[in-house]
DNA sequence: CACCAGGCAAGTA
DNA sequence: TACTTGCATGGT
């Protein structure tokens, strides 16, 4: 991990940029904490965009909500989330999720999120189908806890920026920008969807960094 | 046609 | 610990 003096200005300077870019992203796009968490397990290693349909069959089944995902059968719910892929896998990760909330807290995530959230981050990744990302993404825009969530567009940014080198772990690139930030819930919540923003816009695989506000 | 997308778990060495 | 593979759809 870098720990030069330096790290937080440059952290700083790359937020500015996307911030002044992309302007308040709002994120998470979602009606509820709980789609949010839906949503979060929905889009592992898949297009948004392939989660969108989903997220509309299960509100036009009116399943959207813990109850209705906890009553409905694996093959039903596989059948509606088709279009996020990994269906199967999915479905029984929803299934899991909503079981574990209806066992611990009585299908309330208000209770859930009524404790420490690093308490509840090691209870979310006892979850099979729950890893670092999904747990952060969770915890921030779902229970809105200052927690950064760190993605493969992440990882790339800084890469392409000379920040990382590309061996480093996931707790190793959050500790980065936790302990060069303030700790604000505002502030991960847009810094997190400026970088996935700008992985979309101008820093995929295939390298189109001319248009790039950080200019890389 | 090939490649990618807001990961994760399980298996192997 | 460090790789590898399966999971699967829809857009470009």
């Amino acid at each position: 991990m870098e720990t030069a003096p330096g790290i937080a200005k440059r952290l700083l300077k790359i937020y500015d940029r996307l911030d002044g870019h992309f302007g308040n992203l709002r994120w998470w796009p979602a009606d509820s904490p709980f789609e949010v968490i839906v949503g979060a397990i929905l889009t592992q290693n898949t297009a948004w965009r392939n989660v969108t349909y989903a997220i509309a069959k299960l509100k036009e089944a009116d399943v959207l909500h813990p109850q209705g995902i906890y009553e409905t059968p694996i093959d039903t719910l596989a059948a509606l989330i088709r279009s996020s892929g990994y269906y199967n896998v999915k479905a029984r990760r929803l299934a899991t999720f909503v079981r574990f909330l209806h066992d611990e807290y009585n299908g309330q995530l208000d209770k859930m999120f009524a404790q420490d959230h690093w308490l509840l981050r090691g209870k979310l990744l006892q979850i099979q189908g729950i890893g670092d990302e999904t747990a952060d993404s969770i915890l921030l825009y779902a229970g809105e806890k200052p927690v950064f969530v760190i993605d493969a567009y992440t990882r790339r940014i800084l890469e392409r920026h000379g920040i990382l080198a590309g061996k480093e772990r996931y707790a190793e690139i959050q500790a980065l920008f936790m302990g060069n930030l303030p700790v604000s819930v505002p502030l991960y919540n847009q810094y997190h969807a400026l970088l996935v923003n700008a992985g979309k816009s101008f820093c995929g695989k295939e390298r189109r960094c001319e248009a790039c506000p950080l200019r890389i």
